[in-house]
DNA sequence: TTTTTTATTGAGTCTACCTCATTAATATCT
DNA sequence: AGATATTAATGAGGTAGACTCAATAAAAAA
């Protein structure tokens, strides 16, 4: 009995430091949901590994039998998240029919991931793109194969002709989630509350149809086709006059 | 003589400890222009004080006589940096006619000031933005500022209807920034040089223009235009088949 | 029960931000 | 010019947090 805790005399009442042992699998789970959670609420740099740690019910030396690194940690975090996001995705897309549609859903759904993850994605979004160096080779493949979902849709609507055959589809891509990326911070800075059905409405209105008026004389292929109808009339008014006279 | 050096028999060949006074100002400015280039080179996190002081000359407590945290050190830097930027951006757009060539110059300006100045830039990305508690007040204002040029251009764009009504400005600037600013991390991940100018190109085609097939049926006004013309041909022609029986 | 294995520990190292009492270079005064 | 006052500059700590490792004890195997 004594033996439970080190020191015989411990009170210890709050602490459940019990030095149980643990099958890895589910103490890694604990660890990775604790470093998850304290992540989200705290950012990265704010965030130590002691207090993951703690909240894991472990001391933190654990940690580091479990994950080589504090940032080994984080990529481990974000492996997860990004694999259900890419399995959510890629069932909600085979369910729509038309490019147009689907990309619909895309932009929505990414605002829909922003805005019930928040924390766990602006945390994606300061570590893991600027940070070349350690940016896990595995996680750039996740990140593509994720944002390679909207590419491959842009592409369909290349070859069926419902998007211009001149547009360039990774550019498309980069517009669709670095758009939402700044109109998500627009919303987190003013502080106003994000309505996921406006927002995505605007971004895909856009996005699809352009900005430049319609109304004006812009448009090649179009107005081309409204010369040639013009000449035509003319030549026709003037039969007609000349018919008439 | 001997009090050049505190000890007296110093070799010191390489270090030009000499601790000579300097005005504040001019001080200041080399530790910013050290800081801003330490950081430019290994980033935030990377970056030691320590090392931004060695480059500058000074010792490591003498940068926390002139800036009270390294943080406060690296909005110094920002601030420098959003200043000129603005003033030369205002001053470019001053001389440009026309909304739609204005857009057009935001964009590439925004791409050469990526590709001139890139380690710079991705520090702020990956500072500045994310870190609302310590996004000084003063640069949330220049940021403001500068994305409000593009914001000003598209407002005017909307009441001169040279863009459609229904845009919504905010939105397409975000679009605007967003993009860029995802299309510049996809060169920096492919390791491909980037040529501003055909980016710049894509990115504004595609955002002033949209994405969608105007061949297809989804053009109101235009096609409004379009039936018009056709049933005055319509006419013309019963006209012209009549006289000519 | 005894032995082996290995998960868990916590004390200790190291690095980097930051503080502060001391020092000496310049400016001011007589 | 010499004495005094001012304050820029210093560098030796303080502290926090990531990371290491030899020791320990809980579970498994013999």
């Amino acid at each position: 009995m004594s033996t439970r805790t080190a020191i015989g005399h411990s009170p210890a009442p709050r602490a459940t430091r019990t030095r149980t042992r643990r099958p890895r699998a589910e103490r890694e789970a604990q660890i990775l949901d604790s470093a998850r959670r304290i992540f989200s609420e705290k950012g990265y740099g704010e965030a130590t590994v002691a207090e993951i740690a703690s909240f894991a019910g472990v001391v933190e030396g654990t940690v580091y039998t479990y994950f080589a690194s504090k940032r080994a940690l984080l990529i481990a975090v974000m492996r997860v998240f990004f694999e259900s996001l890419i399995a959510e995705t890629e069932t909600g897309l085979r369910a729509i029919r038309g490019v147009e549609n689907q990309l619909r859903f895309l932009i929505r759904k990414q605002l829909e991931i922003f805005a019930s993850d928040f924390g766990l994605c602006r945390v994606i979004l300061r570590e893991a793109r600027p940070d070349l160096t350690l940016y896990d080779e595995a996680i750039l493949e996740l990140n593509r194969r994720y944002t390679g979902l909207a590419l491959a849709v842009l592409e369909e609507g290349v070859a069926t002709s419902v998007l211009r055959e001149n547009i360039v589809p990774s550019v498309i891509r980069d517009l669709i989630y670095g758009g939402i990326e700044h109109a998500v911070w627009r919303f987190v800075f003013s502080e106003r509350e994000l309505d996921v059905g406006t927002l995505s409405d605007q971004l895909a209105d856009s996005i699809l149809g352009g900005i430049v008026c319609p109304c004006g004389n812009e448009l090649p292929e179009q107005s081309e086709t409204l010369t040639r109808l013009e000449r035509v009339a003319d030549r026709l008014e003037v039969s007609l006059d000349r018919s008439q006279s």
